[in-house]
RNA sequence: UGGGAGGUCGUCUAAUGGUAAGACUGCAGACUCUGGAUCUGCGUAUCGGGGUUCGAGUCCCUGCCUCCCAGCCA
């Protein structure tokens, strides 16, 4: 660490520059460089199963992977697990490679499939046999359960355990050979039926299915298990540091213990505690519910915490990858409260998003004394955290929309905007100072009049004096309709999963998590394209919806600006 | 009551036997043509009990709590 000779000429100090806060896995890795362990290889792999779509949970894996590969000069593959035809789709495969790349995930050509090994997972399978460390089973699911023991209690050994090897050749050959019905035998590993950790107690290797693959099609009826599979694939491709959640902590001992059965290279299992988040549902199987039984619209549905739907809701990678570094990595299972996902997404998005003024719901604004039919060209900052995004012009005129929450007749303490009598910035426009409200037959405020100081043009006072609030607002002549969606928490409580005796995770869900409104715009967003974001100044940050059309533009609420306003109004009620 | 893994501010993460730190949240204030952003300040934590040590969040013993595991899912 400490260079005596620190010179212009000095060799750059430790690789760690960029590293950020320890975790145990970056400890692991260092240390292995250290020891040379794999020859100073670091190779990752991110192995999704092609069952549903990719969620937050993921990023924060593929972050991990593809993270580690990059800060050490290493390589990470993506790679499909895809050794269950029941449950895999291509539809799946494609949405998740899309996913990875969104986020940055660079495989670099190293795409992979479980799959792509199935004859060599096969000849080691028969290897195994020839080795007398696994058997054909008959038993059926029922009774091997039965005979699996319980978690106290030792299992039994199966009556086929002690087959001749020339018997189940033969049996694993007409299993393969397509001779015999789903679940009628199984290839298992024989280790220890009185083993304490239960994956040890024979596992399956082998189960008959009769389905077809979304890659192999008919070719193979029958499937290596997971637990069978998943060290060899990382084996094969040469992984150093085969990183995965916590639940498959139990497994690791059978995914040491397959590759020295059989004598391959030896990559190593780490484990990680998966992400979870308040309000938020990371469960591919609830997902999956969420989407067959319609209580969203699809799995990118913008409430839906996958990868394509916070992508269409405007959530940005960069955002994301921010997440990611601050909620870390450990083996502690926490929640991670939803406040700080929002933080880091704002903090891109701030960066980032254009400027642009739009009114969520309009109210009409006259200005009595501005000029009948005259229209000025205002000029707007584009994204005052970035000059060089420019500036832009906004009409303004005599009829204006402004935001119902900017008007109060009766202005509780402590609200700056506008009320009767009281004087207000219109950004980048005017001052202006309202003089009589309109209001309809139930006594609702409808129109609003003001007058207006032209010395105040753009924005300022001459004489000095000060507003306290300025407030948006859009010439009512030239505003763009838009349809706007504002999006809730898909779930009412912080844990959606808990729920009283007979009730599910469905009875969490939030009735209000969507409301649809029509926006009046201005002008300048007409034809925004399909997924660009913006900043709807003192409202929050939209994004245009992949069902918006030249002619009828559809923003997503991303998120909401922090509003210190609602804050102090909440406090007081 | 078997095995495995964990327990540090409200939340997430650091501290690798030597001053318990950062971020988010919350609260207070400054600034502001976004009640945004930014800036400043404040607050709260080592699961309990023993022990080793000059010194323990860290090591040892013990108790408590939480999570995972009995799919021919991954």
């Amino acid at each position: 660490m400490s260079t005596l000779n620190n010179g212009p000429e000095a060799a750059p100090s430790a690789p760690s520059e960029n590293a950020g806060p320890s975790n145990f896995i970056r400890d692991i890795i260092l240390d292995d460089l250290k020891t040379n362990k794999y020859g100073g290889r670091v190779h990752t792999r991110f192995p999704p199963e092609p069952n549903g779509y990719l969620h937050i949970g993921h990023a924060k894996s593929i972050n991990i992977n593809f993270g580690f590969a990059r800060e050490f000069n290493g390589k990470c593959n993506l790679r499909f697990d895809d050794t269950n035809p029941c449950k895999e789709e291509t539809e799946y495969v494609e949405s998740i490679i899309e996913d990875v790349r969104w986020l940055g995930g660079d495989w670099e050509g190293r795409l992979f499939y479980a799959s792509d090994y199935f004859q060599q997972l096969y000849e080691w399978a028969v290897q195994m046999i020839k080795d007398g460390k696994a058997y054909i089973c008959d038993l059926t699911a029922d009774e091997l359960r039965e005979q699996r023991g319980t978690l106290t209690e030792p299992g039994t050994e199966s009556p086929y355990r002690n087959r001749t090897v020339e018997e189940n050749l033969d049996l694993f050959e007409r299993m393969k050979a397509g001779e015999f019905p789903d679940g009628a035998r199984t290839l298992r590993a024989k280790i220890d039926m009185a083993a304490k950790n239960l994956n040890l107690r024979d596992p399956i290797m082998y189960r008959i299915l009769h389905a077809d693959h979304h890659r192999t099609g008919d070719k193979w009826c029958i499937y290596p298990m997971y637990d069978y599979a998943h060290g060899q694939c990382d084996s094969i491709e040469g992984i150093t540091h085969s990183i995965c959640t916590l639940e498959f902590e139990d497994h690791r001992p059978l995914y040491d213990w397959y590759v020295e059965a059989i004598g391959i290279y030896h990559p190593q299992q780490i484990e990680f505690d998966r992400l979870s988040i308040t309000y938020t549902l990371l469960s591919k199987r609830r997902l999956l519910q969420l989407v067959q039984e319609k209580h969203v619209t699809g799995w990118d549905d913008p409430r839906m915490p996958t990868i394509s739907g916070i992508r269409r809701r405007g959530y940005t990678p960069e955002g994301l990858k921010n997440f990611c570094g601050r909620i870390g990595v450990s083996k502690t299972n926490g929640i991670t409260e939803l406040s700080l996902l929002e933080y880091s997404i704002r903090e891109d998005l701030n960066k980032s998003a254009l400027r642009v003024m739009g009114v969520l719901r309009p109210l009409k604004v006259v200005i009595d004394n501005y000029p009948e039919g005259q229209v000025e060209q205002m000029e707007a900052v584009n994204n005052p955290e970035d000059a060089s995004a420019g500036t832009r012009t906004v009409p303004f005129s005599k009829v204006l929309y402004i935001e119902q929450e900017d008007f109060r007749e009766d202005p509780p303490k402590q609200y700056f905007r506008l009320s009767p009598g009281r004087e207000v910035r219109l950004r980048y426009g005017y001052f202006i100072k309202c003089v009589s409200v309109v209001k309809d037959g139930a006594g609702n405020v409808v129109e609003v009049h003001c007058t207006y100081d032209p010395a105040t043009r753009g924005g300022n006072a001459p004489d000095g004096r000060k507003v306290k609030a300025t407030i948006h607002w859009v010439s009512a002549e030239h505003a763009i309709d838009a349809e706007v969606r504002l999006y809730d928490n898909l779930f009412l409580k912080e844990n959606p999963g808990d729920v009283p005796e007979g009730k599910t995770f469905l009875d969490n869900l939030n009735p209000n998590s969507l409301e649809v409104i029509t926006a009046k715009l201005e002008p300048s967003l007409k034809g925004a394209p399909v997924l660009s974001r913006y900043q709807f100044e003192r409202m929050g940050y939209f994004c245009v919806d992949k069902e918006s059309t030249p002619d009828k533009l559809v923003f997503n609420r991303t998120v909401t600006l922090r509003d210190t306003w609602a804050k102090i109004e909440k406090k007081s009620k």
